[in-house]
DNA sequence: TATGTATTTAGATATTTATCTAAATATCTA
DNA sequence: TAGATATTTAGATAAATATCTAAATACATA
């Protein structure tokens, strides 16, 4: 999970998430969407897909990149037993 | 949130949140869990304030440390947009 | 098969970040 | 008030990261 944590610290990689959260997309279709080379799209992508953030799938001459959910599962996990255990930690 | 974002992608201050989640602590007893100057922990206990991550209290000479849930919640909401619109993005 | 399109890989560079040591600040207590 | 304890601030350094350009790979099609 250490992987999600650090690939989730960058906007870049966030907004694509956001992006694939509506409609998966090729590389060059994400790439459109920012003020950036393809390569560094490229690199945000691969570090989303040894997250398991993301998967992809070759489509002819396009790499198709869509939410894996799996992980997004364990961290909400994470993040939730804050939520429900601050109040229990108090009463010692 | 970006702050947050980019505390939460260190993994000694996901073990700090983590040992706050049972007791408040102070920045020294946060230090004796790690093999690490006290320096660099009030370091990371910093940036966990910038992020509202955490809150903190004077208490003497001590300084006590403990989560401050707001900023979760938002985080976990942005996480439960993936798991709950996911499916609903494909059927464009 | 030659050319064009989509994407990634490689290598370089500038910025950010984690960590350390040394020094400063604040508070307690003898 | 002097000394001890708790914590932070400052400044330095090494490692990690984001980004770029140029080149490589893979596929489609004329």
């Amino acid at each position: 999970m250490n992987d999600a944590f650090k690939a989730l610290s960058d906007p870049s990689r966030r907004k694509i998430l956001n992006l694939l959260k509506k409609n998966e997309l090729s590389a060059g279709e994400i790439a459109d969407h920012f003020n950036m080379t393809k390569p560094s799209i490229s690199h945000h992508l691969n570090l989303l897909k040894q997250a398991n953030l993301v998967d992809s799938e070759k489509k002819g001459q396009q790499i198709i990149y869509s939410i894996n959910t799996s992980v997004f599962e364990d961290v909400v996990t994470w993040f939730m037993d804050f939520l429900t255990k601050e109040e229990k930690g108090q009463m010692k």
